[in-house]
DNA sequence: GTAGGGATAATCT
DNA sequence: GATTATCCCTACG
């Protein structure tokens, strides 16, 4: 298992390209389910698109903690994403997990996503949420910890590429190239 | 296979 | 009352 030394090693742009190639574990009470990351997006303090850019408020209070603490938030209604915090303590900075290639427990995640295909489980932040069963009670939980929690693996990185995010509004940051993504993987959201 | 739009509710102003 | 770090279905070629 990675340990708190390991999130609080890089800043937020480098935790972002660290996080690729490792496994996501959870442990939930309905079975074991875990994916190899191979997307993420960066979104540092002063930066428009952060949720922390404005200002410190409850929702996005977990950005605050320590690097490794789970920061889980609805999206739309109906979705949610999860994050890595990152940064400095007391600096609201996160990883966002975009999207897994599925190792673990697939018969469940097929379960809980409703589809068949390996593609559609975890290519998103809101699929790989549902898929490996990430719940808003996760939220402020460390990483460093037992029943979510993440370890090094021997993934094969050729190349990895950065890009512009998704989903953000023009001129509130899109045109930052805080998207990282494994080059040649088929389970990344898209091109 | 791809483009477009609707669903849906917490959060903050 | 506006905004939103998304997903899925439908229509069309």
């Amino acid at each position: 298992m990675l340990g708190p030394d390991f999130y609080s090693s890089f800043d937020t742009l480098n935790l972002a390209k660290q996080l690729l190639g490792k496994e996501l574990i959870h442990e939930s009470p309905y079975g074991i389910c875990s994916g190899i990351i191979v997307e993420t997006e960066a979104y540092l303090f002063n930066d428009p698109a952060c949720h922390a850019f404005n200002k410190r408020t409850p929702r996005n209070e977990p950005m605050f903690g320590q690097a490794g603490t789970v920061y889980v938030y609805q999206i739309y209604g109906m979705y949610h994403c999860f994050n890595v915090v990152s940064g400095k303590t007391g600096i609201g900075e996160a990883v966002l997990i975009r999207a897994l290639q599925p190792v673990q427990g697939l018969d469940l995640m097929k379960k809980r996503r409703g589809k068949e295909r390996e593609l559609d489980l975890c290519s998103g932040p809101g699929k790989l949420v549902s898929a490996i069963g990430i719940v808003k009670h996760l939220n402020f939980h460390s990483l460093a910890s037992k029943p979510f929690y993440l370890i090094d693996t021997n993934f094969e990185i050729e190349n990895i590429i950065s890009t512009t995010r998704i989903g953000i509004a023009k001129g509130k940051g899109d045109e930052l190239p805080y998207r990282f993504y494994v080059s040649n993987n088929k389970y990344i959201s898209k091109k």
